[in-house]
DNA sequence: TTATATACGACTAATTTAGTCTTATTTATT
DNA sequence: AATAAATAAGACTAAATTAGTCGTATATAA
């Protein structure tokens, strides 16, 4: 319960890697697979989601690779979290993509309320953590 | 990702129901599934973990039932937490029964210590919310 | 033209969470 | 003493989520 994915922590050890060698050539996927010990594929996919979500740039074929877009002072982890994972929140029920919401409780809840306010300070642990905190 | 479980929820479902009916009779699982229309086997494992953890006291037989032992004012969400998730950390390396801890990246793991940081932020959440705050 | 890299979706396997079933024990009531 | 109502506890099954793999297409430097 309340455990990060992997996901997440590939995607912030490959934020990471990023950032720390971010003079001259593009990281790579394997470049970041190796070094982290992870999953190629993983990390592969991370890194698409760092491109889409323009946290990262890429650049194609031979010789490419990825570069992030802002300094790690201005990229948070809600970024990076968001960047990969669609559904981070703390509940069903406040979950994005469900848009018809399925919690059979929704009409008579009492401690919804109660847990928006948890999730917005969860949110806020994440929000005031910079990359460049977790160097 | 980072979801309460349903058992947690249900738990601050039960234990807010014990907060509100304190006067005279005790409180039954079957009254509890009932009222929060949550499945009875849950609320009643619920329950025992409450009274194993102190946060209740049980009456066994009939007219049993159980009571809370503090005020509200002093049951913080993270007792409550704590008397029915074994598991409710960050990562993977920072669950407390995991003895053996088996995340492969331990040794190099950089993300590590930020995210005991992180964990201690989100503790903090929990431990500041009492359950007087959600009734 | 080849080697190296990203892009992306489908698929499978593993793990975790949610829920059910069963049996034993305790105690008030009749 | 018998019965009914309740807690106690563990085994089991089902559902959902997460983790990881595979295959194929596309882009680009050399
Ligand atoms: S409505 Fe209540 S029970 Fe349902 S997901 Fe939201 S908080 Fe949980
Ligand atoms: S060691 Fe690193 S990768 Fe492994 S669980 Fe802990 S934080 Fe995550």
């Amino acid at each position: 319960m309340l455990k990060l994915s992997k996901k997440t922590e590939y995607a912030f050890m490959a934020a990471r890697h990023l950032a720390m060698n971010n003079s001259g050539h593009y990281s790579t996927a394997k470049e970041i697979a190796d070094n982290c010990q992870i999953p190629y594929q993983l990390v592969a996919k991370v890194l698409q989601n760092f491109a889409r979500n323009k946290i990262a740039t890429s650049f194609q074929g031979a010789k490419g690779g990825y570069k992030l877009n802002r300094l790690p002072d201005n990229i948070s982890l809600i970024d990076i979290i968001k960047a990969v994972e669609h559904n981070y929140q703390v509940t069903e029920c406040m979950q994005e993509d469900n848009s018809k919401s399925t919690c059979s409780h929704l009409d008579c809840c009492k401690i919804r309320d109660p847990l928006i306010e948890i999730q917005r300070k969860i949110d806020n642990v994440f929000v005031q953590t910079s990359l460049k905190q977790i160097l």
